[in-house]
DNA sequence: AAAACTGTAACAATTATTATTACAATATAA
DNA sequence: TTATATTGTAATAATAATTGTTACAGTTTT
């Protein structure tokens, strides 16, 4: 996001992306499925194809950017194993727990609404 | 620690723990030793030993239980690739996450502190 | 028609997490 | 003083999650 957003008005492919962060230009696209469903990106098929910002990036926060990655998880999750439902507290924690995962990622949310993606890639 | 709180005049023993967690006792010794170093629970070896609080469970936050759970590490991390130095943004991506990262951890703490373990047990 | 892209599925490889086994050290109790 | 029940920890195995790769259909430009 930050190279989309310092070279605003180019078409960057995936392989192009890929090689900044070292890793591989499939990984990329899957990505920027979620960010298009967001529409935060554009993306056009075919030659000289390629991804770009679709808003101003003064108007994309931190937090827009989170949200679509993080998707439907909570940052830090409940173990997969099912707590012992003879145990009083075990039948109850994980209920109780997820008030708290909502907390954390309300919180992370609120905090990275301080920044936009513009002031992000100004710091570079 | 729920648990813990709940019977605090009780030694508990890793296995009961863990069949709580349903999952195994070396588990919860590994975590127990993180909780020892922040003084919050102590452990007795030997027969009839386990483990309870050492603090009251209302001078518990759940900001200390997270601190010490997490470690040195950030909750959200880097990648473990070397983003390309060749590149602009890349150079320089890491230096400028780890404030983001630094962030995150930052509002999760706080927002833990919101709850003592005494408030989160009394919910049970 | 050729070339250069995205999108996506299937699968392989790697890494991280969780579980297990083993046993030394310790403390209690018979 | 011996048997028993515990923590602590290391080593390793098993499982799960993540990341990477290959393949190719569909799309757009030249």
């Amino acid at each position: 996001m930050t190279i989309l957003a310092m070279y605003k008005d180019d078409w960057h492919t995936s392989t192009d992306i890929a090689k900044s962060l070292n890793t591989n230009p499939v990984l990329v696209r899957k990505e920027i499925a979620n960010l298009k469903k967001g529409n935060l990106i554009e993306s056009k098929e075919g030659k000289h194809g390629g991804i770009r910002l679709l808003k101003n990036a003064n108007k994309i926060y931190l937090s827009d950017i989170f949200l679509l990655a993080k998707g439907d998880e909570h940052v830090l999750s409940l173990s997969n194993n099912t707590p012992a439902p003879t145990c009083r507290v075990g039948k109850q924690i994980n209920k109780n727990l997820k008030v708290v995962l909502k907390n954390i990622d309300n919180s992370i949310i609120e905090s990275l609404k301080d920044q936009t993606l513009e002031s992000f890639k100004n710091q570079f």
